[in-house]
DNA sequence: TATGAAACGCGAAATATTCGCATTTAGAAA
DNA sequence: TTTCTAAATGCGAATATTTCGCGTTTCATA
């Protein structure tokens, strides 16, 4: 009986990378998250089944093949999500409460093209950062 | 004998800052650099003029200000690099040697004024991240 | 189903950042 | 100029975050 390798799991063995369980609980739990998540929260989120150094190692392999993105929010530690294609996007960040909206606007591949024509010293673009930060409705209204 | 103020000191100044040789020394490093600057870094160009807490603590009021911007190049530790309207630009980096370059287009403030329209939640935008990782020319020869 | 490289778990080490509190100081006010 | 006070600093310790070493387990290939 063989067993139906999943979407992930498959995509790990393509870059060379085993289908363990802890990466696919990793990637489940990133998958029904709806903003980037922090090493704690995930660690929450597993209820036992990653540990943190796992966790750390998992996340290193998943944003070097591209599975993940690492996103900096402003704090002192990272936030992960997963990332694909379609859903490609950036976020932008109330710097008083720490509310998180997605934002879908990328035109950022054209960037991308322009600079690799400017640039002397690089050869290829793999990707981008791209965040905002502001105050969102509720905070401005607070302040007045 | 009234002595004159920097520009430096004026700007903290008008945000409500005192003007500290702390502050000012540490903005003095950053204008002399070219590229942006992690803790450690600025700590040993200090000379002993900034201790690890007051550095931390300067870096905060300046950021919030707007002087200083805080940069993530994909470090587990911020970087910083002085922030002025005649040079607000962003950066590529090597993802194998670390090498930095300074991108200077920046169409994000359009984009900006986009997301504001389309926003239901946030009332303004006050800064933006992007940077661009990616191989320069001499890591990418070598990968060969 | 045996094998080896890759991944894991554990605990400790290394880094990075923040905090508490006593002391000093910038800058406003007298 | 001198006085005064909130703000800023220095020091050392606490906390938070990330990485590492190493013995054990497991995935995936043959």
């Amino acid at each position: 009986m063989k067993s139906v390798l999943s979407p992930f799991a498959l995509i790990l063995r393509e870059n060379g990378y085993k289908a363990t369980p802890s990466r696919l609980s990793l990637l489940q739990i990133l998958e029904k998250a709806d903003s980037p998540l922090s090493i704690n929260h995930i660690m929450k989120e597993s209820n036992g089944n990653l540990t943190q150094a796992t966790l750390y190692r998992a996340l290193e392999s998943l944003v070097d093949i591209g599975m993940v993105r690492q996103i900096d929010i402003g704090h002192t530690h990272a936030h992960y999500e997963l990332e694909t294609k379609e859903k490609h996007h950036h976020h932008i960040i109330c710097k008083k409460c720490g509310k998180i909206e997605d934002v879908d606007i990328c035109e950022i591949r054209e960037i991308e093209t322009i600079i690799l024509k400017q640039t002397k010293a690089f050869a290829l673009i793999q990707n981008h950062s791209l965040e905002f930060f502001g105050i969102c409705k509720t905070c401005n209204k607070k302040d007045l």
